[in-house]
Parts: C-alpha cells; sequence; structure tokens
DNA sequence: TCCCAGGTATTTT
DNA sequence: AAAATACATGGG
C-alpha cells in the first residue's frame, strides 16, 4: 500500500538512533522488523511511503507504530519559525522524524544494551540476540525472506549468562537476565505502565537492573510515547554545554521535549567538532 | 595503544 | 551528597 504524510522520511527515521531493526536494504529502501513482523517501505518521494504491507495490517500494527496521528506539523512550523538557530536547523536537517511507538519490552532491553555502546554495535548486539532467542520466521509478502523476532522476556530471563556473553552484551548480560525476570514474575507490569504518568512511569522502570535515568527516558519516550520525556546521552549533553553552554532550558518546549531532543540528537550526528565550535557563538 | 560509544551501580570521599 | 571508579566489547 501507498501512505501519503507530509511528515515523513525513511532515512531519517531508521538513522535517528531510537529503534535498531530498521536498516537500508537498497536505495530508499528499508526493512523493519517490529511486533513480530518483517516490512519492507520505499521512500517514492517526499510525501509518499510504499509498505509491503496490506492496508488492514497497516491499520492494526503500523499506523500506531508510525505515530500517524499525531500531529508533527504544528511543533515543525513552531521550531522552524522561532528564535533558536540551532533547532532551526537541527529541524531543517531532520525533516520527516517522528517519534515511534516501540514495544515497551523490546525498547527497555535495546536501550539497556545500548549504554556505552555507538549504534552500530547496539544493531550487532541486538541482531545476534535476536538470531539466538527470537523466533525464526518467513515473510511470504516479502519473497519468503527469513527474520527473526525480538526475544519474549520469558526466552531472556531463562538465558544462561555464558549464552548472553556470546552476543556480545558485556557486562550488561546480568541487566538483561534480572530485567527479564522482573517482567516474567511479575515484579513489574510493562503493558501497565501505559496507564501511568511520565513520573510515575519513570520511577517504576528505573527500579530494574540497568536502568538509569536515560535509559528510563528512552523507554519512556520511545515505547510509552510519552513525548515530553528529554533523554540526556553524551551527544545531547554536548549540545546543551557546546551549543548552549549549560543556559538551555526546556520551558518553551514543555510537553514535547523529546520531539526537541530526537531533532537535536540526529543533527548534532552530522556535524564534525569543527562545525560544532563555530556553532558555538 | 588509547579513546569513545544514546550509562549504571557501587564504592569512596 | 557528591565524586570517583569499575564495568565488556568493538571500531577508529
Amino acid at each position: 500500500m501507498i501512505l501519503q504524510s507530509n511528515n515523513f522520511n525513511l532515512k531519517h527515521i531508521a538513522e535517528s538512533g531510537q529503534c535498531f531493526r530498521m536498516n537500508e536494504i537498497r536505495d530508499n529502501r528499508y526493512s523493519l522488523i517490529a511486533f513480530g513482523k518483517y516490512l519492507e517501505l520505499v521512500q517514492i518521494d517526499e510525501k509518499r511511503i510504499g509498505l509491503t504491507c496490506s492496508e488492514e495490517e497497516f491499520q492494526e500494527i503500523w499506523q500506531e507504530y508510525f505515530d500517524m496521528d499525531y500531529n508533527y506539523n504544528k511543533i515543525v512550523s513552531n521550531l522552524s519559525e522561532g528564535s533558536d538557530d540551532f533547532l532551526k536547523n537541527a529541524v531543517r536537517y531532520g525533516n520527516g522524524l517522528r517519534i515511534l511507538k516501540q514495544d515497551i519490552f523490546e525498547t527497555l532491553i535495546s536501550f539497556i544494551i545500548s549504554q556505552r555502546k555507538n549504534i552500530p554495535a547496539i544493531k550487532q548486539c541486538i541482531e545476534q540476540l535476536c538470531y539466538k532467542y527470537g523466533e525464526r520466521r518467513i515473510s511470504y509478502e516479502c519473497g519468503g525472506k527469513e527474520y527473526y523476532t525480538f526475544p519474549t522476556p520469558k526466552k531472556l530471563a531463562a538465558a544462561y549468562r555464558p549464552d548472553l556473553r556470546e552476543a556480545g552484551l558485556g557486562y550488561r548480560d546480568e541487566y538483561i537476565r534480572k530485567t527479564s525476570q522482573a517482567v516474567t514474575n511479575g515484579e513489574i507490569d510493562l503493558e501497565g505502565l501505559k496507564q501511568l504518568s511520565y513520573d510515575d512511569a519513570m520511577v517504576q522502570l528505573m527500579n530494574l537492573s540497568g536502568v538509569g535515568i536515560k535509559v528510563a527516558n528512552c523507554v519512556s519516550l520511545y515505547g510509552l510515547h510519552h513525548i515530553e520525556a528529554f533523554p540526556i546521552d553524551v551527544w545531547i549533553a554536548r549540545i546543551l554545554k557546546d551549543i548552549y553552554r549549560n543556559e538551555f532550558s526546556l520551558e518553551p518546549y514543555t510537553g514535547f521535549a523529546g520531539i526537541v531532543q530526537q531533532y537535536m540528537f540526529y543533527y548534532i550526528r552530522s556535524l564534525k567538532s569543527n562545525q560544532v565550535q563555530s556553532l558555538n557563538n
């Protein structure tokens, strides 16, 4: 089917560091594995996306996943017309970014893995984890393409540490196991988190092993869709320090700081350090 | 060989 | 309460 949207750029979404299983397979063509499904997407032109799924599947899964019911135009024009030059450039550069609504468990485990790793390494770990503990499936819509789903909490809770290590998790193996066990034994109710406020969800998440304020914010933003969440990693911290000289205020962006954060993150990673310097004045 | 990556938990001051 | 340190792994 074909999707029409004036704020949907596959490349920018795939490379924005919020999801780790969306990859370019050919020019302008991307594969995506999520919620047990395999999907291919093509950027036909600026406003049209081709998808390999049916309209029914789109409505059932992908409409929400891609946050299609949220109006980004207002925020984008707000930022483009604002007085912050860095954000103006960031929004222009990252046009068509969206905040995905991903599976909570997958988001949780993925961002536990993310600590002290770069994005390619995170992706590699996750693929190995899916290969070892996920379910092998075939996509008949995509020519019998073989793929592996993200592991269930049960699978990871029962995993042996040395086996997890082989997936390249390093010291995070025990975080993954303990957190998965917390999910399976009911210490935390991931689905129930959806009913909580941002603050209450943060408290619950940070009780988990390997989950601090940054990971909890990423789960809040990319899994629970609390778009007021503003995860601060090394890149965002660099922006706050080098571009804004520690005087950045979230106040003008109350309620949608997470979207601002996403544009910032994506933009800063495209800049070389000397370019950052030249912006600093 | 050193440094860094979408940090967190633990120990030390 | 704040600051320092340990923690695996892979790539530049």
